[in-house]
DNA sequence: GCTCGCTGAGAAAACGTTTTCGCATATTGA
DNA sequence: TCAATATGCGAAAACGTTTTCTCAGCGAGC
């Protein structure tokens, strides 16, 4: 099963096979086609581990994440796997949790394995992961965590997402908005917020929070009873927070979307789908966002060249039942 | 920074280096330190292609699913991917949807990379993989989803999962007990509710619905309208039910747990956390079970021999606060 | 007829390890 | 003092590829 068996059958020395079945060196186009059909009959595999010694290409990455269960990694993972499944490279998971001496064992291991390359995935844009990833032998990209400025970075873009559901509000016809969001802590809260207040207005109320429902039902409670201007239109900074207010409306006989728009963000489609009504939200389009990671770690491991910062990828908005309106077109 | 150069800095031959790192051979004790010393001030690594070259063991693993969204198969993977981190070995991640022919790709390109095993994970226990894995020339091992007989799967044990529900239940009190789980087409939803009836007893309901909250809600109706004797204590068969449940229960009036204990299943902690109040539920120590059959493709990769068969691994209680009653001990 | 160039294919080196074997030198025993 | 044995270390083969170099044969041009 080795290409010297491979050859012996065939009646040719190993280099012929070789050449023969990667379409390289001169020899006559029977003979290499006779090489590849023998090939294929016995079942030839090449062994990776040979070709990438002397290639010193293992067409191998590593995908190093600290956010094991989290539901932000995994669409990542899933279109770093796909993009590069094409091109024979095969992925490396390495679940570091948040322990650096875990990490170092990880980045160890997958560079004794040559890895072509380290895509560093996490749950935060603004925080990056416990272990130094600057001046390994190896291009480094990093997707949904913070890069270095010299590295490559793909990140979801907050602030054309914020717009996006500010303005999907305005356009079906709310007037009064408020977002209820998450930690002002969070880089991605403060760039939706700022998004958000430039499409509805200064005016309009930012409330900072929680990730969670009951931030989202806290929130109406306040508002509720705050006495002020009620809102008709609710922006809130995730899908948690956006089930918490509705379930909150209901609770007040406030209807979903008749009296009041509710849009979520994420797309976190098992949320997003049981929620009554289902959630109109805002998808961060992982996938194409870790297939676009793996595309770039792939060109700079092959020498193209990339240039470094961050790129931001869009967002799209997801219409179901919370929002009312018409359907998107 | 390979081998040569830290024999040309120490002063000997390749071979005497080698034998001195990994505590082979006959030489100086003064030596072998001089070695090793040298090798760990440049921060020599040997390359692992060239090692699994000659070896035939690449120290790598092939992790295959068809559950890239879920939430099952991410604490199977981490725990893997911790079980073997500590022995040196890697996990390729290789995630397939449910398309037979990307599953042919991945198993080809694994196998060519020579991994020493394979696990296959999946979402559900009664499926097997879209992909034949019989007769290669690795150790196969499956864990949360359906293996053949020859092979060593580990699963979650439901029927000890639902004794536990039930039995909690009834040590806290509840006498008039029923189950709403997902559709009897599961294996697991089977073996759960033969397991409840027989803790519970025979005339003890069992209702089959689906895995959502819809369901649960809809359940909470039909059992309040129907003018039977109404439940006490509440088994779902997954926690979305459990909370589709709680739900209905508070919109009827009825206060969970003060008059009825609901009890979930699987901890999908990021819903059973944020149910109010915080679920009571089911475990089935997925990560552990990943652990489990890391080690055991190691020790099948090693030769170590297994018996085969399916081995399934005990669910544990979380104790929150949907049910009342004492803590755990 | 001789050389040149082209074609087809094989020999061998290389990648970075591990392991076996053999060879000096040192030590022991008689 | 000499042989036998033990010790320390190096040479070389091996793993399975790819790639470069070499070489024989052959047809064509002069």
């Amino acid at each position: 099963m080795t290409i010297h068996d491979l050859a012996r059958v065939a009646g040719v020395s190993v280099s012929t096979v070789s050449k023969a079945l990667n379409d390289n060196g001169r020899m006559a186009a029977e003979t290499r086609a006779r090489i590849k059909r023998i090939a294929a009959e016995i079942g030839f595999r090449p062994n990776a581990l040979a070709r990438g010694l002397l290639s010193s290409r293992s067409f191998t990455i590593g995908l190093l994440t600290n956010d094991t269960y989290g539901r932000f990694t995994l669409p990542v993972m899933a279109g770093v796997s796909e993009a590069l499944v094409d091109h024979g490279v095969s992925v490396f998971l390495c679940a570091i949790e948040d322990d650096p001496a875990l990490g170092k064992v990880h980045v160890d291991a997958m560079l004794d394995k040559q890895v072509d390359g380290i895509i560093a995935t996490g749950k935060r844009i603004d925080r990056s992961l416990p272990v130094d990833l600057a001046g390994l032998p190896v291009p480094v990209v990093y997707a949904f965590t913070a890069g270095t400025p010299e590295s490559v970075t793909f990140t979801a873009d907050d602030a054309q997402g914020a717009a996006l559901a500010a303005d999907w509000l305005k356009k079906i016809g709310r007037r009064r908005l408020v977002h209820i969001t998450g930690p002002e802590t969070f880089v991605s809260v403060r760039e939706r917020a700022a998004a958000f207040a430039s499409e509805a207005g200064d005016e309009a109320p930012v409330l900072y929070g929680i990730w969670s429902e009951s931030w989202g039902h806290q929130a109406i409670a306040d508002l509720w009873s705050a006495g002020g201007v009620r809102p008709d239109g609710i922006f809130c900074g995730n899908d948690q927070i956006a089930r918490g207010v509705i379930d909150a409306l209901r609770e007040r006989g406030v209807k979903v979307p008749e009296e009041v728009s509710v849009i979520g963000f994420d797309n976190w489609e098992i949320l997003a789908e049981q929620t009554r009504p289902p959630l109109t939200t805002i998808d961060m389009n992982l996938k194409e966002l870790g297939r676009e990671a793996g595309l770039m770690v792939l060109a700079l491991a092959e020498g193209r060249p990339a240039e470094p910062g961050l790129r931001k990828l869009p967002c799209k908005l997801v219409i179901r039942q919370s929002c009312g309106g018409a359907r998107a077109d």
